[in-house]
RNA sequence: GCCCGGGUAGCUCAGUUGGUAGAGCAGCGGAUUGAAAAUCCGCGUGUCGGUGGUUCAAAUCCGCCCCCGGGCA
């Protein structure tokens, strides 16, 4: 099972309903042709999840029957990922992936996490729960601008780099600075080593905006035909029994929101659907403009691919891989 | 047919006592170093339904016409 490609790393990347997911799998299948299994280990800060797999567009038992897959629902929706905490989970599947011979390709559409494993992430350590909640509540408390005020005072650098409005990152740079004593700017200084051996090879999906978004819509769509409801109401459930707090990160999954809105009667199912698809295509412009600026792509497929498409695509970039 | 409302940016609408128009959303562009499906920034000329008129000046006042709601016949 030995060949060139025994220490490579494929990552894929692209906007939402770019078709990545069908992409992994053909290039996983093809290399099982070629001798050398693949292993598709998950690069999306929602899928990672379990408790939304409708929603969040994971692959169906049928997909997930073709080759193994990896990272997919790993965590309740009670947790909290981040890159850090998704690049530990991905170096440790890389490794194993490698351990059986397969070739592990990394698919996702959350940019700042392939990042993370392509140009590595500074070493700061995990944030104490207790300084991170004592952060937010302060900032909470005394509006993004105040909060901006006092981060100048202590974190000169961070606070002129960063908006007053931007609340996240603010928020950000004094935990860090909190926990560490240090400046966020002073731990990005530091060198971050590449996580992974081997050579990576990165692909790009970059659909045309109007069949991108056409596929976005008819997607949310499916979804519900799927039981995307169901789910949500699940997830509603959840929410009131063990009150969870909206901030969770899975709770921000696109249309959640919407569909429970419906469920409550506060929408109709119209309107909701109506909101999710738009909230998915704003997303998908952002993710376009993400890639478009910080993901250097060895290989762009700026096709729409289809069930016929995604096999041509996945013979050209074999072809690609294994010529130097 | 008559009476009320309305017709202003792709959509929903503002537009003060006449001084040639502005918001939200959409769209487009951008940022992006551990919450990232998050967070944030930038971009607004459009026959102000049409046409006559009053006026130095009309989206705004007057006449006629057209279209869309609702009501009365």
């Amino acid at each position: 099972m030995n060949n060139v490609l025994s220490d490579w790393l494929l990552v894929i990347g692209g906007p939402t309903a770019s078709g990545k997911s069908a992409l992994a799998l053909a290039l996983a299948e093809k290399l099982a042709l070629e001798g050398m299994g693949g292993a598709i280990i998950n690069a999306d800060s929602m899928q990672i999840y379990r408790g939304l797999p409708i929603l969040t567009a994971q692959p169906c038992a049928a997909d997930l029957a073709r080759a193994p897959h990896l990272l997919y629902g790993a965590l309740d929706i009670a947790e909290t990922c981040s890159a850090g905490r998704w690049l530990e989970m991905a170096t440790a599947a890389i490794a194993e992936a490698r351990a059986q011979g397969r070739l592990p390709i990394v698919v996702g559409g959350t940019g700042l996490y392939l990042r993370s494993l392509t140009g590595g992430l500074a070493p700061i350590p995990p944030i104490p729960e207790a300084v991170r909640a004592a952060t937010r509540a302060r900032l909470a408390e005394i509006g993004p601008a105040a909060f901006h005020g006092e981060l100048a005072a202590r974190d000169p650098e961070m606070a002129a780099r960063l908006r007053p409005s931007d609340s996240q990152r603010l928020s950000r740079a004094a935990e860090v600075l909190a926990a560490t004593g240090r400046s966020l700017a002073d731990w990005q200084r530091d060198a971050a080593p590449p996580p992974v051996e081997g050579r990576i090879r990165t692909i790009l999906l970059s659909p045309p905006r109007g069949e991108l978004y056409a596929a976005c819509d008819a997607r949310f769509a499916a979804m519900l035909a799927q039981g995307a409801l169901e789910e949500a109401a699940g997830v509603a459930a959840r929410i009131e029994a063990e009150a969870l707090v909206d901030s969770l990160p899975a709770l921000k999954t696109l249309g959640l929101r919407e569909l429970i809105a419906f469920s409550k009667g506060s929408l109709d199912l119209a309107g909701a659907t109506a909101a999710a698809q738009q909230a998915t295509r704003n997303y998908a412009k952002r993710q376009t403009t993400w890639f478009r600026g910080q993901f250097l792509a060895g290989y762009t497929v700026d096709e729409k691919l289809n069930e016929r498409s995604v096999t041509d695509s996945a013979k050209k970039i074999i072809d690609w891989l294994l010529t130097p």
